[in-house]
DNA sequence: TTTTGTACTTACTAATTAGTAAGTATATTT
DNA sequence: AAATATACTTACTAATTAGTAAGTACAAAA
């Protein structure tokens, strides 16, 4: 794959995360690139398609995340904390989550687009809720809810979060962070 | 007050709250209501002053409800399940609420906004806190974390609900917004 | 050596955006 | 009756947007 492309879509995804889809442009991408706003089409025809393809990666990246902490033999609380992480990374680089930056613009994105999201959060759903499910058979989390209301507030306050630390001072991200894992001892 | 200026404020901010800041303009206000363009600028001369304007009549809004539920001596319960039902309604109307609208954008907002849209989560979760607090000294709410890290929590829950709610199914939002409520009984 | 494919640039278009300056109709005040 | 304020419209501008068609430089394949 072209490296031009590469840093297209690194480029795109920081833009959603930080500015939201519909306040970057292609212009954005190739000022900052040192190219051309048609080389920017050139790899990807339109808005949407590089939005999409965005998604895609982020679904890949995370299929990638999970897969190799099943091969490592993570346990529930491991997977979890490693989940967690990622998104205390993104609060330190001041960034959204992918989710959190293009679900309150859901209805102003293309219709693949849209789908792409919603196979993406319901792909993190259902792994949370897998991992929710089989850690508290094992005595490891404790929680009243059943697991896929577990794993959607935890997703949703994780999501939020993000969205709201930009705004709100004197708060410690990783000390909230901690309080939402500490919830779930037992 | 002008009529016509209260169709542009309650209008803007069911376009902030579908589509979102960055994806509604004056036009769509305009045509919408039948008028010009210039009509919308003549009450309100800049997007960032309507912005701003919306965010504030949200806020008198917040103070009026939690005033008169004050002045009528709801308990601690009656007044989180109050708050929590202006969520059940915004979701019931597809829309998202102004702060969960607003604070993805932040960084693309005018100063004036962004120090509104700051105001008017502190006010929200000041009060949250409070209520919070004392019906934790009561023995009426029953939680870990300390009560401004609580209020944070399902502030971040009601927010990214909504976003979510427009994109995933086969949930229930009153259901889950009970489990939010469950999870604070003693 | 010619052809072909890759990776762009040049140069544009049509639409939409926020915003403005000047005019107009109508009601209210003086 | 004249002046003034309100509530707009008309008619526009300058900037930005996504997107396109045609051309170019260069490397690799035939």
């Amino acid at each position: 794959m072209s490296v031009t492309r590469e840093r297209i879509l690194e480029l795109g995804e920081n833009l959603i995360r930080t500015k939201g889809y519909n306040a970057f442009s292609y212009q954005d991408i190739s000022s900052e690139l040192g190219i051309k706003n048609a080389a920017v089409h050139y790899y990807f025809p339109s808005k949407e398609n590089l939005g999409t393809s965005i998604v895609k990666t982020n679904i890949l990246r995370f299929e990638e995340m999970t897969d190799n902490m099943r091969t490592r033999k993570f346990d529930e609380w491991q997977q979890l904390e490693t989940f967690v992480k990622v998104y205390i990374k993104s609060n330190r680089e001041q960034k959204k989550c992918l989710v959190g930056s293009l679900s309150p613009d859901y209805v102003t994105l293309s219709d693949t687009t849209k789908s792409e999201l919603k196979r993406m959060i319901d792909i993190i759903l259902r792994w949370l809720t897998g991992l929710l499910e089989s850690g508290k058979e094992k005595g490891m989390f404790d929680f009243k809810d059943d697991s896929s209301s577990k794993a959607f507030t935890i997703l949703t306050s994780l999501v939020a979060s993000l969205q709201l630390f930009g705004i709100v001072d004197g708060m410690d991200y990783k000390i909230y962070c901690q309080s939402i894992l500490d919830d779930l001892k037992p």
